[in-house]
DNA sequence: CGGAATTTTGACGATGCTCAACAACGGTGG
DNA sequence: CCACCGTTGTTGAGCATCGTCAAAATTCCG
């Protein structure tokens, strides 16, 4: 275990290629933010954008890291600008389960709880704009359209998680596996090659879909033989050959 | 389907005993609330309980009834007062999984969704305060207090939320029945008797812990053989033996 | 090229679902 | 009070699915 101390380590600053200074979140460096539009802060006007901008602090992070473990004190949140992380529950055992992917733009960390609930891990080498807890929620209470904005998407996580509690519990492996390259090729297909890349490996989609990595190959290896993907073998290239019979597989209304 | 219709049907008013006049939500009758201290309005101060008040409306439900059907248009939502509900996701073939349960104080129905998402069914003879939903939204607007207190809860929610989605991928029957029994202890075992009642029955607690009803039913009589419980067969009373063995399989560290 | 990590494949077994029969319970009407 | 019937719960047999263990194949990276 904790392999990855430090994880919050060091306020070590990344720098910017011709950047001679390092990047700090101040509002004038906030114009810059590749998820400036679409991050909570979004929200925000100049004023409160000050605010916030004040207590963001950059860091990168390489993939595998661990940024905040299940149990400790909750000291902070931050959020994704680059890269991915997971959130997983375990049980006491080990046994892991994938609950939540972030992407840039997303939220990690949980406000107002005084305990962190799930170990947090980059699954990519990733960047992200880190604030202290509690200045974070002083901010919340100072301005109305950023909590409102967090509200909407907590609701938002909270209807994904229970759509994932039916798939979890009542789905085959076939129809998880076929559902989860479908909602791949909904997002992030090249058009062009008719092909989409992986995000992750067969370790990690198997703790996201709540079966065992040998499960998870063979069901691939089905939807290959049965004429529906091209998957490399071992590999993280997939072409979705026949995209209504996955879907129909996927059991997609 | 759809055996239960006329859910939010016409505006029926409850009479309470020994009270001739029909109870209508104005904020003096807020003050006799069964849920006044734990719903979302206890964070109301005197002026915006009277909007809330103004807009809510008492309706009684009998145990079975639907008053929310996934796809249809949300127009609703409610806080409950006396009884229980169900909020239930389903794939299209039918496989049910129960994804919360709402206790009096708690909301159902879903506030910025236009679309309901999840079919709310009453598993008591239930009493509930609705509102309109556009009408709930404008008071959350209006106060800050109150929005702050959905935050927490939905907050609180999507944590339960992902915890159970670590017990439906990763854990075993005998677990999850361990577990179930274990919270109902925590919560509200009778300590006279030194058992508790089941609120649900065996369907029910299946489609919550995504088992079989069999299957249910046989981690039951396994409990009971193994001298953990003693749960009169066919019946909803159980009596707690062992609790530290109950702990212990259920798996809480 | 070599070694580690990841993926695939096979064999096997346990877990839990399905189908089916039966038992217990609760209400209704004679 | 009791017979009847629908609902709910229990139990058994058989079987499909999926996890585990183990070994081989493939890829990655130095």
């Amino acid at each position: 275990m904790r392999d990855g101390e430090a994880a919050w380590g060091k306020p070590f600053l990344t720098r910017r290629a011709g950047c001679a200074t390092p990047w700090r979140m101040t509002s004038q460096r906030c114009f810059l933010c590749p998820v400036r539009s679409t991050a909570l802060c979004a929200s925000l006007d100049d004023t409160e954008l000050d605010l916030l901008s004040a207590i963001g602090k950059l860091r990168t992070v390489p993939a595998g890291q661990v940024i905040l473990w299940a149990g400790d004190p909750n000291s902070s949140c931050a959020t994704v600008m680059r890269g991915a992380f997971k959130m997983t529950a375990s049980t006491p055992e080990g046994r892991e389960q994938i609950v939540e992917l972030a992407h840039p733009g997303d939220l990690v960390g949980q406000v107002f709880a005084d305990e962190v609930g799930l170990t947090v891990t980059a699954v990519a080498d990733s960047e992200l704009c880190l604030y202290p807890r509690a200045a974070f929620e002083r901010v919340l209470d100072a301005s109305p359209r950023m909590e409102r904005r967090l509200l909407e998407r907590t609701l938002t996580a909270l209807d994904g998680s229970r759509e994932r509690m039916l798939d979890l519990s009542r789905r085959s492996a076939r129809e998880r596996v076929a559902g989860f390259i479908h909602a791949l090729a909904e997002r992030d297909l090249d058009e062009e090659r008719g092909a989409l890349t992986l995000p992750v490996g067969r370790g990690e989609m198997a703790d996201l879909l709540g079966l065992s990595i040998e499960t998870v190959s063979r069901q691939l290896a089905r939807l290959r033989s049965d004429g529906v993907l091209d998957i490399e073998k071992c590999g993280r290239s997939c072409a979705v050959l026949d995209h209504p019979r996955l879907a129909a597989i996927a059991g997609i209304s």
